[in-house]
DNA sequence: AAGTCGGGGCC
DNA sequence: GGCCCAGACTT
């Protein structure tokens, strides 16, 4: 057993590193939709959504140029639907501003879309060899256990201690990439939520192992409670095709996205739906079972379907075998599926 | 510094 | 049913 840290989480990493898919062939562009793929998202659910993407669009010249839809079909499911968005645009600015090469300093990606401190220290650590920290969930909790570090996990006073922290691996012989991605692996197998200090090859250098004090770190802000969200939505149709309308933002949940029209509370889709008819509407909804419930960062819904028998002004006509493709969000999935249950409709 | 934004897995 | 996750962006 080595005698200092930097050599045993070396050590250790050069013997557990994970052997992912994604990281076989490894070049700037792979390692960067890599990041962005699994943002607050695990491994397991992105990485076959990932491999399918990266056959799609191999190259940062061939996603700057694919279709906006077909790279967000790529993130069905997934959530955090802006960074589609932003890595698509990301892509035709470095094709325009940087001759199609990723830069490879700090400074630089930090400036494009949808690349921030955490991507971007990523990148130029791995790909660039900057000596520099990147915090993620993993290794906020690895660090502030480490140390004992007595700030709350996402405040300026946590960042500049955490780096100070990180220098002893950073200037160590461990490559710089190696150093954000071993410290990542360690909070993701051994100093999880519940660590497993027996198993852990630095136990006798941490302070939280020696205080006992593991589950005071990382420290963190109270909690939000979640809201309660009554969500109904009017299914209009005209024959085969259903009624969606774009959300530009002026509806509170899954802007950008094709939805039915809705009502919660004083919030309505489409803007221009006729006034005089939603108190009855919310009435008749009271009686009504709820028939989908979803969760969205801090919020419950409950969602309440009713087929309407017209349909409105404005909004776009699709078959539900359309809307499967143009719809990206669980929730919307969810009332889908429903439709297609002809015994509740 | 706090709020917003999806969704699923895990306990 | 709450917690957490390979965060970024806006306010």
């Amino acid at each position: 057993m080595k005698d200092n840290l930097p050599e045993r989480l070396q050590s250790w990493y050069a013997h557990e590193k994970h052997r992912y898919e994604f990281r076989l062939k490894r070049d700037i562009y792979r390692t960067w939709i890599t990041e962005i793929f699994l943002q607050q998202t695990q491994i397991n659910a992105a990485k076959e959504k990932l491999k399918f993407f990266l056959a799609t669009f191999p190259t940062v010249t061939s996603l700057a140029q694919g279709d906006i839809s077909e790279v967000l079909q790529c993130f069905q499911g997934m959530g955090y639907y802006t960074r589609a968005r932003n890595m698509h645009r990301a892509a035709q600015i470095i094709v325009k501003d940087h001759h199609a090469k990723i830069p490879t300093s700090y400074t630089a990606l930090k400036k494009i879309p949808g690349i921030g401190h955490y991507t971007a220290a990523m990148l130029a650590s791995i790909h660039g060899k900057e000596k520099i920290l990147a915090l993620d969930a993993n290794h906020v909790r690895v660090l502030s256990r480490l140390y004992e570090i007595p700030y709350t996990a996402h405040s300026q006073s946590f960042a500049d201690a955490a780096r100070k922290y990180a220098e002893v691996f950073l200037e160590s012989t461990m490559p710089p990439g190696d150093v954000n991605e071993a410290l990542m692996q360690w909070g993701q197998i051994i100093c999880t939520k519940t660590p497993k200090c027996s198993i852990c090859f630095a136990s006798e250098f941490c302070k939280s192992f020696q205080n006992n004090t593991q589950n005071l770190y990382p420290q963190k802000t109270k909690r939000v409670e979640a809201v309660l969200v009554n969500w109904i939505m009017l299914i209009y149709r005209y024959k085969d095709k259903y009624q969606v309308f774009f959300n530009d933002g002026n509806f509170p949940f899954l802007k950008g996205e094709l939805l039915f029209a809705s009502i919660i509370d004083n919030h309505i889709i489409p803007k221009n739906f006729s006034k005089k008819g939603i108190n009855e509407i919310i009435r008749n909804a009271e009686k009504l079972p709820v028939d989908i419930h979803h969760a969205i960062t801090h919020h419950k819904i409950a969602v309440k379907l009713m087929e309407k028998k017209h349909t409105l002004p404005n909004g776009d006509f699709f078959t539900l075998d359309e809307l499967q493709k143009k719809c990206h969000s669980s929730l919307m999935q969810k009332v889908l599926k429903q439709l297609r249950n002809p015994k509740l409709f």
